[in-house]
DNA sequence: ACCTGAACACCGTTCAAGT
DNA sequence: ACCTGAACACCGTTCAAGT
């Protein structure tokens, strides 16, 4: 869930109530209908499902990637947390399989997260750039213990492994309708190897 | 190159002289444009590029989107037209390695390309999904190749060599500015298997 | 201190008026 | 038969006027 907090980032003094109040149902507004709807959804309908005018929404947030960036990071905290809890018990291998398995969920879960994510040229915008790099750092030890335990190539950086899940998730996508565990079976042709031979 | 041809798809009599040289200026500057700044590029300037009015282009093609399908019509064109001239000695794994990076080639020569085919949900642009089957179907005998040599796991389809080519880049997108070999890294990754120990 | 809604510059698209 | 440019509905963003 995401932090309630009644003042901005970067403030001393708390929000006025009403203030407060409006800035949390942007966010909530704001997480659904991106959510439903992707990034192409107007900040004139989150105002109204927040019910503030739209002039208001630029009180609480300077542009609409700024609205994005919040809703970023507030799935980046649910992925870091989800991965920290993990069953201790698997396999170095399983793990790191696991640990991506977990972000194409949360891509097929929410349209604006992935949209932005592969949207997001690295040198363009920074905000969301960090976020990537929070999540591969979330990654890094079980990427770290694949590695050293020998079932996963040496040639990956944490940052790969955050990258790869999105492009898996972005070839999946097409095929969610019709084949469910599109993801799934792209995954694991992965991570076993498209060039691998019958078992 | 695309064909040149002075007159729209189904239709019987040909175009105006000027009417055919302005389709032509529209398609290139297209071409050009999308190719360079991405879709986002305003119908605006494509036509200020073409040197005619911004109406024209609505009397050439019924929508943006239409003229971004001609664009996606003529690189598959070309990539169909690369596949089959792949060189003939290649063994079937390396050949369908070769199919792929020609995928990924083109999708970093041209931004609008790869957007439009990851915009596309399957079931919303049937147009733009004709061509990602057309682009499979040039792909389909050196995946079936590599599947018989048994060197090329047996659950993916053609569409599914396509699809995971579009992933590769997307996942690479980001690096390529400081690692331009991004994607032929991925690719490999890929090609191999994540979970792969060091050779 | 914050909210509102009119206003602005932009976009894709339409269409009456020209040639 | 085709081209033009004004007009339309929409968008993200700004800001003077309110409370």
């Amino acid at each position: 869930m995401a932090e309630r907090r009644t003042s901005a980032p970067g403030r001393d003094r708390p929000l006025r109530t009403d203030a407060a109040r409006n800035r949390q149902a942007l966010l909530d507004a704001a997480g659904d209908v991106f959510m439903e709807l992707g990034t192409d959804a107007s900040v004139a309908q989150i105002a109204t499902r927040a019910g503030v005018a739209k002039g208001t929404v630029f009180g609480h947030f300077p542009s609409k990637d700024a609205l994005l960036t919040a809703i970023v990071t507030d799935e980046v905290d649910r992925l870091v947390a989800a991965s920290e809890q993990l069953p201790g018990d698997l396999e170095p291998g399983p793990a790191l399989l696991a640990f991506m398995k977990l972000q194409v969920d949360r891509y097929a879960g929410n349209r604006a997260l992935i949209e932005i994510l592969r949207t997001a040229r690295a040198a363009e915008r920074p905000e969301i750039q960090a976020q990537v790099e929070r999540l591969a750092e979330a990654g890094r030890p079980l990427l770290q213990r694949a590695q050293e335990s020998g079932t996963t190539r040496p040639d990956l950086s944490a940052l790969d492994v955050v990258l790869l899940a999105c492009g898996v998730y972005s070839a999946a996508e097409s095929l969610l309708d019709h084949e469910p565990g599109a993801c799934e079976r792209f995954l694991r042709a992965v991570f076993e190897g498209i060039g691998t031979p019958p078992a």
